[in-house]
DNA sequence: AATGAATGAGGGTTCATTCAT
DNA sequence: TATGAATGAACCCTCATTCAT
């Protein structure tokens, strides 16, 4: 799994636990929480039950950490890599692309995890719904916002233009992952984020009078 | 419990069905299926456990039949309202306004519920892909294709498009019922609507290059 | 199912007790009583679930009932038969063909479901065991120590015949209703009968040296 | 309980399997298959319902190995040792006793058991018939048939003169596990053996004509 | 007298958790 | 540190029994 690592028995004792949380974040992103069983995370980390417990003193805990620790870590990065650009317009399509992105590399979708369990961990929900989805969105409402200001942009309810470009994207990954991937004939969302750009930014109207 | 509670061991035939059907899908909603105790259902619905079983052979049963019956009964005259409009622009308006406020009814999120577990009923998922989503999509890919036949859009893949306007609706609609309201400031979806055919239709870029 | 009777109606009222009993016999002795449902036995007595309850206080009491309005009535016309028979092999005969000839008109086995239930129903079991088994076994020993003490047989010890001319009769009956007719090729037990009874008076060595 | 009970939380892995076999097979042929209660099994090997759980999957599985381990073991040996006699005469003697007294020695009675609910397991009744029934009757059919070809036995039905031998001792087993042993005189199948093969081999006709 | 909707105790089974090794 | 046998609470489901009609 890791290439060039150091012979199984050394390295097992500080990797263990990482193991332990990636296997719990793919079962647990296949079958929901609920029908995911301890033995089934601990089979696929190489290791039993007993193990487990010594690491995440429940089931719950376990949960907790394999969403925190698989949730953050990119955030930073994309943020940074947008903000290097210098248009609003640049600006967008590089935080979508790079968060797209990162949602395509991962093996199931954290998002609808999240979605299906929130309900059993509000207090996670709350951290989720504060520190992933609120710092995208306000990342992005950030450069639409400026963009308006700078005159990029015509002035436009910038919550509204994030999901417009956010929620297909999401919701795409969120479909492959729940209905499977016959449906999503689009497979890359890098692609779906190309075409959104470009409705949202030109839109789809011919003539110039405003709908409605 | 003590003073004025209904009398126990009523006959309802008629009535208990539909009322079991009805909790059934509240308590799923919000706990998931697997997380949802048939105790829990019966006693929502002021019955017990067994006349549960009375109607619905096994929860699974329960779970499909609470599904089936909330889910299709509004396509169709969705579908009817739309198509009696005159123009592509009118026909967008009218789907996208009547399938949101479909939505709004409902006390809780059944894509959510579907999307939660879809993996633990693949028959079902299926069934919701074809019967709901499906239909959804096909509609509204209609109603733009004509639209760029008849010269009323520019020419533009009417898939994404319809992701694009559905997209932000129900996953807003799924995540008020997943973080709860105070998230989702926007309360009611036909604002959010309105908002996303402007900017679909009109683009929010002033500069007449295409973007990227 | 009877001939001759008054219209369904009238005849309703007092012959309900009996249907049900008979239809309880038939379904005790095909699944045994802890696998039988009150529901199957009244369906098949062609009344509802509470409409049992109206004549039976409980499922137990409605198997003794059964066993016991079965039981009892062939019993004395058996040992009237035989008794006027003027030899003892031919009260043997009679006794033993008659015997016989009742079990094979019964659908089921008694002794099965007895041997079966007889733990869970110790008092039945004593009933059974008494005034059922006991009341043939005596008939029969009384019938071959007169055999003996008149000199049509040699001694012997009259329980041990006794039983090679019952138990197999009563097995076969037994396994035919637990294993299915295939496995018993000779159908009629008449003919097991009388195959037994040459065996028993007549035994199977040819030279005269008593075995053994 | 309280003072000098063994330590609970024993590991026993390879002892474990058979004294729950063992505990299953006394409380099945007790109180029936249906009447049992996985907890009781438990209970009386010592363990609680999840180590019954841990190695058989399911109760019916548990019912199944209890008969399988219990009742082939013997067959073999007594037909080895059956056909190490010279005479027919002497190999049904040698059958018959260790069959009767491969019984005396069980707890129970697995026909018993096998009679009660073989409605409710038809696979396990039909293995049941072919495997052990089938067996012993097919054995002592050929050394009857041998018997007769060598002069040893007149004329008979095999198959008649082989219930004639088995039925009583069988039945009496049942019986006495079935009405408890106060009505089984006669404790040990031995001397029930004995008397039943003097009996079949000489009969108890004093006079020479055949009877009937 | 008869019905059948409703009840709820009870049993089979699962699986998170513990703990002796 | 790691194991995995053992535990037992909790859940789904059944069905004998009750009772309003």
């Amino acid at each position: 799994m890791t290439d060039s690592s150091p012979p199984r028995r050394q390295r097992r004792k500080e990797a263990r636990p990482g193991e332990i949380v990636a296997a719990a974040l793919a079962i647990f992103q296949t079958k929901g929480f609920a029908a995911s069983k301890i033995e089934d995370v601990a089979h696929a980390a190489g290791v039993t039950k007993g193990t487990v417990y010594l690491y995440f003193s429940s089931k719950e805990e376990l949960f907790k950490a394999a969403i925190r620790e698989t949730v953050l870590p990119n955030l930073d990065r994309i943020s940074d890599a947008a903000m290097a650009e210098s248009t609003a317009r640049a600006r967008l399509h590089t935080a979508i692309h790079l968060w797209a992105a990162g949602m395509d590399n991962c093996r199931g979708s954290i998002s609808k995890l999240m979605i299906a369990e929130a309900g059993n961990f509000p207090e996670l929900a709350e951290f989720y719904r504060e520190e992933v989805i609120g710092r995208v969105r306000r990342m992005l409402i950030g450069i639409i916002e400026a963009g308006i200001a700078q005159g990029e942009f015509r002035p436009c309810d910038p919550a509204t233009v994030t999901r417009a470009l956010c929620a297909p994207v999401l919701l795409s990954n969120i479909f492959r992952h729940t209905f499977g991937n016959p449906y999503e004939n689009q497979s890359d969302l890098a692609k779906l984020a190309d075409s959104l750009l470009d409705i949202v930014l030109n839109g789809i109207a011919l003539n110039l009078e405003v709908s409605r």
